[in-house]
DNA sequence: CATGAATGAGCCTTCATTCAT
DNA sequence: AATGAATGAAGGCTCATTCAT
């Protein structure tokens, strides 16, 4: 039996795989409800518009739940990047989130919701990660986490040619350290 | 008078202010038209379709541009590094090269004449950087050339509060050297 | 209360309407919808192209209907040319039904649908009908049917001049018999 | 060197094969420009419209001419008949030309010029082959001649299964006689 | 005569959104 | 909650036609 909420959170995982394949704007609300198994007006009943159902699939698809939860764990220093850096290589290792991230960047200034998340995960939890790993917010350690998020986008964006996941996260954590 | 290959070259300039504040799909060929100052049918004229302007200004986008050129110029080392770092920060000063950036990334996976130009930046050239920079490509060498441009993807996204482009690069450099 | 099927129906009545007058290929969807008093898109709800459309009409407008309903009145002979003619002129006494009569003919090569029906008119049911009036299919009695059926679509292309409709069906009768 | 009007009758060949293909409204001059090896302006020069090349077209796609010929050889009776059915089907034997006459018989009500034609065929030249063959222009003798074309007509169309050309043509001129 | 860039009207088609049931 | 017929606003694209060269 279907539980409340159980109908909106198909259509949003019906939407990320949509959206993933033909992109935000030239996917249809016919599709999404064609997967998500239900009809197109009841997308409608739950997302006021498409706008809004894209807002939510694209903040899914950024890295912020990634980030508070490892942030949330206590860790400090190395162990804190190391967990970091898997958690993120996990979720970006599927083609359906690495499209979406991307796509999610990309539609920044055109969604003030969305710009405001991902400025989110570029100042203040960013001020946080350096906190926590470097016990200080100066701004070498600053530039360095920068340094350590883009190593993990590029990555995402397409990995390193005979460069196994494991060994980029240690050489990288070993740079930014 | 206006000389031959004048006119596509104004169709692309008003296509890349149109995408970038419309995003591609958003964007109509009527504005891009608009912009450009011709009819409509013209702009199908010297482009097949949507999708070849789009892969058009896609192309020119991406930080190929930047990179070769760098290539070219004979620097090594450090030297290399600092003006590759700012030949991009100064193709993505501006709001809509940075845009358009992550437009073109974020369209990967449905353009595959896009996805093999950024998989050229993203390896072969890598490869060319590291050897000129460090004079090897080992594994360390390559994933510090591609923890470098990961930096300059992710200033490319947002700057870093209080810091200001020079210092940043400076940094950047000296982590990755 | 509108039944299902209904607004179906309207449609490609007055998509027969308009397709007579203007054309299939000169008549646009828009003045389809107009006639039929629904909106554009309604058209693109019921048949996937105007293809579609144009198809249901053509197969509409060949005298198939015709020969089948004779073929199955249990007559014989004299008087089942006599009835296929008498049905055949009543179609086509209408402008609209010789219009499109020709213009289902004249997409024969370009509509493998149509070409189908044409030929299962010209081939199969003219079998039946050899069998029916003369009790035999041999070559003269194929050619005869043929011949009437020429005859027919002659008449239906301009009438004879002076020569009433009644007449002409007794003189051909008289002639293939 | 190219003679006078030998560009235009080059247009008005690749108009004839590009459209017989295509069909009249689908056929593009672009189309008929490049079959014919000329530039598209240049069609302009030789026909005011698209309109005049199909009207062209479609003139020379009807039987007039073959009719017209056989009337003037002098031929009489059943000769005049076995010519006039052998240079129909000869003409008719490709199936451009098949294609083209059907496509000039649909567009009647909408070209005056090419009803005037067909007329023309159906009325004047019919009694003035009624005349030749039988001597006569009575009811009886007018009607055979039009059964006479529809059977040519119709087997242009399709012809019958398991009966060759000079057979049927044999058989009509009998049934007609 | 000949070319092809340029125009602009218009058409097919798509699709977000609404709403009666 | 749920459906899907119905709407209408665009948008991409085509193509006949013109015209400077």
């Amino acid at each position: 039996m279907r539980r409340r909420g159980d109908v909106r959170e198909r259509i949003v995982e019906a939407a990320m795989r949509v959206f993933a394949e033909k992109g935000f704007f030239n996917a249809t609300i016919d599709q999404v409800a064609r997967v998500a198994g239900v009809s197109k007006g009841l997308v409608f009943w739950y997302f006021r518009s498409k706008d809004e159902l894209i807002k939510e699939v694209a903040k899914r698809s950024l890295p912020l739940d990634v980030i508070s939860r490892c942030l949330c764990s206590g860790l400090k220093g190395r162990q804190l990047l190391r967990r970091m850096a898997e958690e993120y290589v996990r979720k970006y290792s599927c083609d359906a989130n690495r499209s979406l991230l991307f796509q999610a960047l990309s539609i920044k200034s055109m969604y003030p919701a969305i710009e405001k998340e991902i400025s989110e995960v570029c100042s203040t939890l960013l001020d946080r990660v350096a906190e926590e790993v470097y016990g200080s917010l100066d701004l070498d350690k600053r530039v360095r986490v920068k340094v350590f998020f883009g190593a993990l986008l590029c990555y995402a964006l397409s990995g390193v040619e005979g460069v196994d996941t494991n060994t980029y996260i240690s050489k990288v954590i070993e740079i930014v350290m």
